[in-house]
DNA sequence: TCGTGGGTGTACCGATCGGTCTACCCACCT
DNA sequence: AGGTGGGTAGACCGATCGGTACACCCACGA
């Protein structure tokens, strides 16, 4: 009922962000001009400049917008398990894997945006807050597991999935999923408390 | 005796290589233009384009110059210890946490510039090619030692480096070094023979 | 009824992009 | 003496960059 009444909220504006998404997140973001950009998500240059007050401000908008899938889906993760964390972790770990790491097939859009841009650039900036973020959430399952080092571990297995994902849109082979999983899953058990 | 004779070949030519490599490294490469570098390398346009086809025959002269320090670098370290694999191997480790990762600061130039290009792009190609070279020096130095698994474990360790290397640009902190020295040792030492 | 806000269309801005042109200089080697 | 190759100087090209100005349309809600 009345879905219309504060649904309209423009359609442009979602037509842009999401081909903002895809163009910057295939080609990169230097790369792709505002005009590409308009012309494939038939947008008016008025039309985008009223939604974004600059090429930046698009550009955190797309970040944002790859933020919020993170959140929700590690977080989703983490409530579909509400007792059991290592499943969680587990999960975690190989949502990355599905579709041979299709979802991914570019890399990280985060450690993308930041080659492209210096200093305190928003997109530096939010790639920082989103592993960081990550990080806590995968330290907060580990201690609920009362592994014996969180902290160290939690960087350590964001450090095999940042490089798993870098492979997967660099050099993927038939093991990567097989290499990646076994590191995750070895990390995790090597530090539980009466594991066999 | 006679330097001069065929040592001429080009200060400008190194002069400008040198200022695209800080450039391109520091900031970017779509991010730097052409004119940006004849400017800082002291050097007019004609000059640059009689050494470089285009801008992209530039590019694909900084990644092979870059290429050229890690084959130069991983090839020295297992030269000097040429009956010690397992040396090699925790130099080769180490080697990239020297300065607080300074040498990457802004992370590793390969993946930096496959995020600013797609398709089989020559930046796409040489990233793909140093990445395996480094694995396939780290698998051999495994069979030396006659590791459980060495192509497993020279991934994994591909990992859990290109991981530091990215944190290290994005969100270093106190720990990483140890974090990230742990984990290679563990992935090595896990799959020795008879290791105590 | 009228304003407001999302939207279109198009022309325009200065700046910069990668790349080419012509003309000249000079140190070296033959 | 002459050629060659590395170098400088600066004008110029079409295209694209990010961003703005002005004028108009229309559906909605107050």
């Amino acid at each position: 009922m009345s879905a219309t009444a504060t649904e309209r909220p423009s359609q442009a504006k979602e037509r842009i962000l999401q081909t903002a998404e895809r163009l910057f997140y295939d080609e990169g973001i230097h790369a792709v001009g505002i005009q590409r950009i308009i012309a494939e998500a038939s947008v008016t240059r008025v039309t985008l400049y009223r939604h974004f007050a600059s090429k930046d401000d698009l550009v955190a908008a797309y970040l944002d917008r790859k933020a919020a899938y993170d959140h929700a889906q590690v977080d989703g993760i983490i409530d579909a398990h509400p007792d059991d964390p290592r499943a969680a972790l587990a999960e975690i770990g190989s949502a990355l894997t599905r579709d041979d790491f299709g979802a991914v097939r570019r890399g990280c859009p985060f450690i993308n945006a930041s080659a492209e841009f210096v200093g305190t650039h928003p997109a530096r900036v939010k790639a920082r807050e989103i592993r960081q973020w990550v990080t806590g959430r995968i330290e907060g399952l580990l201690q609920r597991l009362d592994h014996r080092d969180p902290r160290g571990t939690a960087e350590q297995l964001m450090m095999v999935r940042t490089g798993a994902v870098v492979s997967g849109a660099l050099d993927a082979n038939d093991h990567l999923t097989e290499d990646y999983l076994r590191c995750w899953a070895m990390l995790i058990d090597g530090g539980l408390p009466q594991s066999a």
